[in-house]
DNA sequence: AAATGTTAATTGCAATAAACAAATAACTAT
DNA sequence: ATAGTTATTTGTTTATTGCAATTAACATTT
């Protein structure tokens, strides 16, 4: 059957060659969730979306937006998390990431159960007004059900921990921003305060960002530049935007 | 029943008050596996373990080491991966972290299925001879089965991304070790050149490990230091080695 | 015993990058 | 015109890194 040595990936071509092997774990299989943190910035500060629970158990609780895993509908665990955030606040989120996968007996009153999480960067731009979706500080979140808390901790670490080196915290930026505006978010992802003139040696030495020619925001001020992505970072979603 | 507004964890006490939700997913679930990848030094050179698979699909290809998640026994995925490991190979991983979790219609001739994925650093001096186990460079490994050359890819991907400014290197040596030995392991796993005298300095700064006083190791040259990981960077498990 | 070879460990210096402090620029509002 | 506000730039200082050369401590060979 495998006389060429080995097989590489299961392809749709060996798929139908492979009689259907209707191997069933012996033992009873967990149910698969998706749950999301949303990342926003309102008033400058770092916030998280949660929304209510329409379901038992906790229902009508603030939780993080989630759902089952549709065997028969989502391509992958990702494809779920796309509908998930889709269906909660109506938008795809331009940056999204798998987390962690949470598991055990303890994390959900139904019984053993896995957990496959994403995070998401979303610009308040994008938010419009959502029904049972509310938006909180980071630093001051209401008490969570299920071990969402513990999601959320780790979503923010895994953030801070990426946006030193990285550019993923332009992606709760609108498509234009100044320096300052950038400055800022960095400051409140990290969590802590940045050199101005070195975050703009790195950043513009990274060439994450390119300022928009000619177009400056004005103000009560020295006109500020204005900039956006360079081109390079955005995904071929964002660029059609 | 939630009166005071929220509940942050779901801890045993009120599961016990919480009448048991017989809830299930309306969707068909999905198998739930682990799969691990288990590198190791051989000669110098960054390795994989693999096993040869018992069932089918794929019997008798080397994969992988994996199995199903057992709802009943396991605390959650990352003990499922203990199990597993220690059923392969018979040794408790000094270094586990879980890497991604892969999911989706392609991935196994099965159906749709899910495994969450995890890499683990295994010195090789604690392998013994092992029926079925066979270890691989990472540059030249067999083509395997499933998505397995994929998990593979991350695997190797994470572990050179952390190893540059984290001790994980460290976690393939024996309990005692050169500094050379070290600045060897450090430039497989990163797969470049490393400057001794800067290596050096940024190891022993960091503090990630300690000389062992009065201890060196004596050849056709000047005797060499021995080290050890500083115990601030064991586990509780490796402390009790 | 002296010379040679080998690897360990240290040192010095140039190049680079980051942190810190301050000055200058370009406006608005009064 | 002047004060106020924020943007942007310019130095100066302080680590960090990369590279090359040097010294150290042996074993081995002659």
């Amino acid at each position: 059957m495998f006389s060429n040595g080995y097989l590489l990936l299961t392809t749709k071509e060996n798929m139908t060659t492979t009689e259907p092997i209707p191997l069933q774990s012996t033992h009873r299989q967990p149910l698969v969730m998706v749950d999301t943190a949303l990342f926003t910035i309102l008033d400058q500060r770092l916030c998280l979306i949660l929304a209510r629970r329409k379901d038992a158990p906790f229902e009508g609780v603030l939780a993080l937006p989630g759902g089952f895993v549709h065997v028969q509908e989502d391509a992958d665990t990702e494809a779920a998390a796309r509908r998930v955030i889709h269906g909660k606040i109506g938008i795809d989120a331009p940056y999204l990431e798998q987390l962690f996968t949470f598991s055990g007996m303890a994390r959900d009153p139904r019984g053993w159960s896995v957990s496959v999480t994403y995070y998401a960067l979303i610009p308040s731009s994008l938010l419009g007004r959502n029904d049972g979706v509310e938006t909180f500080p980071v630093d001051a979140l209401p008490a969570l059900p299920f071990d969402h808390g513990q999601i959320v901790a780790q979503a923010v670490e895994r953030l801070r921990g990426k946006a030193t080196y990285s550019s993923l915290p332009a992606f709760l930026l609108p498509g234009e921003f100044t320096m300052n505006d950038l400055h800022r978010i960095y400051e409140q992802t990290i969590g802590a305060r940045l050199d101005k003139a070195s975050f703009r040696h790195k950043i513009l030495d990274q060439g994450i960002i390119e300022p928009i020619p000619e177009r400056f925001r004005v103000g009560a001020h020295r006109p500020a530049q204005l900039y956006r992505l360079a081109s390079r970072m955005l995904t071929a979603f964002e660029r059609r935007i």
